[in-house]
DNA sequence: TGACATAATAGACAAATGTCTGTTTTATGA
DNA sequence: TCATAAAACAGACATTTGTCTATTATGTCA
């Protein structure tokens, strides 16, 4: 390869290397090398140490695809929460038949406690929760007073602030045009699913 | 190892080899192999290749390291998008020398069109932006009447409402208590940073 | 120009890794 | 109980890959 300017080259393999890895695979020396079209290893090896040093890449050393992302390292792992497009009665099974999409998130949960769900009606409207918003949620049975909730009332899964009164639950809307749910009162029966932690919203 | 029933092994496998690669890189298979305690690496290997077979895994032939999950391939891949804390007046340099947090997207830009920052005020309360929501911006010079936008107005960033009154630009807030920023009319100038294309918020 | 750091090349070795063929053991269901 | 499929084991081979030592070429700056 032609001989370049101090740190030009260094710049394009660190691009590289981090496309690499965000898209699943981190490259092996040899790669970077052909990549580049170095005759020798250790002209990528030179500088993909060199990143390393610089705190630009870091590494576990002996392994293959060792390279990974600093940021990595500090903040929690990416997790893939299943979006569930319809909320079944009961049991919120993830139809893992057809194989459900999936969001990333970081969060402080386990992988298995959480769901994804797209909020419909305006209900919310005054909490900031759009219709078309997304929901992530986390399985609980039980909840604090002004969480925000989902919640299965009949066979639709529903947004709402979670209220106890007189020792007794409420669901409570967040829009005037809407009435809070009172157990038993209105007859309609609810069991709690989780409790929302994240909301997310594209304006593509 | 001793014998499972069918598909009983297989699971815990899929959980390792998922957990592995959302960590950063996916298991070889001698990696597989030592965490279930097989003695022959073939074990491992007929467990993961039957995992591709059902589609539960994805595999590039022949790579090391080469099992990922099915769900990137789909999926257009996670991007990393710095986390702005401070936005300096004129450019938006982010400060390479303290390395920002980077919070992970997927969306259909480029990855250095994007940053992120924490949305300050209650300026946009009706369009369901919350202060301490973060929203995900894309780098553009100009927007459409009714994007949301971010603009420099002043020292500060502020998001805000584009819209066009007699080819005049008009920056709208969401919230009665505010008033539109109109330019030269009130000597503020403002430049336009970008379109907010996503919003997040934790209710942790 | 000359000194010095960086970039690139050369060749090599041990270990890691993907892959293969064949055999043995166990679970499952008729 | 028997047939069948699945699970686990054994041993091996060709590449790939990380790592190393030494040398040559180029850019930078005084």
């Amino acid at each position: 390869m032609a001989y370049t300017s101090p740190g030009e080259t260094r710049k394009k393999i660190y691009d590289f290397v981090r496309d690499r890895i965000l898209n699943g695979t981190s490259p092996t020396t040899r790669e970077v090398q052909r990549a580049f079209g170095f005759r020798a290893v250790q002209s990528a090896r030179q500088h993909l140490e060199k990143l390393v040093l610089e705190g630009k890449l870091a590494k576990v050393d002996g392994r293959s695809r060792g390279y990974r992302l600093p940021e990595f390292g500090k903040a929690s792992p990416p997790q893939l929460v299943p979006m569930l497009g319809r909320v079944q009665a009961g049991e919120l099974t993830e139809a893992m038949e057809n194989p459900p999409e999936y969001i990333m998130a970081q969060t402080r949960f386990e992988d298995d406690e959480l769901f994804a769900l797209t909020v419909e009606g305006e209900s919310m409207l005054h909490a900031g929760i759009l219709p078309g918003d997304m929901v992530i949620v986390r399985r609980q049975p039980t909840a604090s007073p002004g969480d925000i909730v989902v919640a299965l009332v009949g066979e639709e899964a529903t947004v709402k602030r979670y209220r106890e009164r007189d020792g007794r639950v409420e669901l409570h809307p967040e829009n005037d045009a809407f009435s809070p749910i009172v157990p038993r009162e209105d007859g309609a029966p609810f069991s709690l699913l989780g409790k929302v932690i994240e909301v997310r919203r594209s304006v593509d």
